[in-house]
DNA sequence: ATCTAACATTAGAACAATTCTAAGTCAAGA
DNA sequence: TCTTGACTTAGAATTGTTCTAATGTTAGAT
């Protein structure tokens, strides 16, 4: 999905779109490399010297209610965040933590609703591991 | 895996047997809830008040570097520990905040050592929901 | 049995990530 | 123009985790 796209779909929800929200989302969108909330921060701030890490963190979460991105628990104890909804596996290498999109893997769970008696909506498939520029 | 036995290999492997690290795993042997740190903390502290929160966390990281126990990083900023680490999904109601095991899925990627060019040492199948009580 | 060196535990300080607060800014409608 | 509600800001507060330095315990050597 573009970013035209996602941005229209957030205007026509009726949510206000700010020059910080669209900063967020375009951060993203053009940085595919799953960045830390402190990342996306650091980075708006350079081109964007007011910005601060309340609105990052608030937009984050609104974009993630909206369902435009996809927050990331992979790592112990901070959020990755990624531009990509559609749900595919994550590979985190705990020896340079980075994170890898695993694009090849065909989950069983895919489609379904339910689980258990248990409402499913989000996949989360995460792989630990130490990643092919480490080995 | 018994109780017992996981104390035998701590054992084996030269791994001090210390009265916390027992009361750790054995809390864990008990409580299949996926107890977050806090909730092992402050369990055992009513039984054995001088333990530390630092030792708790030492002897969880112990267990886990010993593939005794399973460390679950599906709650943004906090972890939950799991006494069973044979590979299995887990569900995170996001409303109540608890830990489902969901046994019934295969997962495709169980057994696979590599996945592209990276070298695969755990899996976290985690999903995000609703769970049946929440419903 | 005693000594000793390595290892483990403790309390609390330090740190890092996130959330909260209160004041200031902005924009749209009356 | 004025009002109202929504958004942003800086920094304080809170939460979860790690570090530190002192103390306690263990196991092997004597
Ligand atoms: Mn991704
Ligand atoms: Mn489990
Ligand atoms: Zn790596
Ligand atoms: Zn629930």
């Amino acid at each position: 999905m573009s970013l035209k796209e996602k941005l229209a779909e957030l205007n026509e929800k009726g949510c206000t779109l700010t020059i910080q929200r669209h900063a967020v989302l375009e951060y993203l969108y053009e940085n595919r490399t799953h960045p830390t909330v402190e990342e996306i921060y650091y980075s708006l701030k350079e081109k964007f010297s007011t910005i601060s890490k309340a609105t990052v963190y608030n937009t984050l979460e609104l974009l993630n209610n909206y369902g435009l991105i996809q927050e990331i628990t992979i790592e112990k104890g901070k959020l990755h965040f990624d531009y990509e909804v559609k749900p595919h596996h994550h590979f985190f290498c705990h020896r340079c933590n980075h994170v890898y999109d695993v694009d090849v893997v065909e989950c069983p769970l895919a489609g379904k609703k339910m689980i258990d008696g248990h409402k499913i909506e989000e996949l989360r498939p995460y792989i630990i591991g130490t990643c092919s520029k480490c080995l």
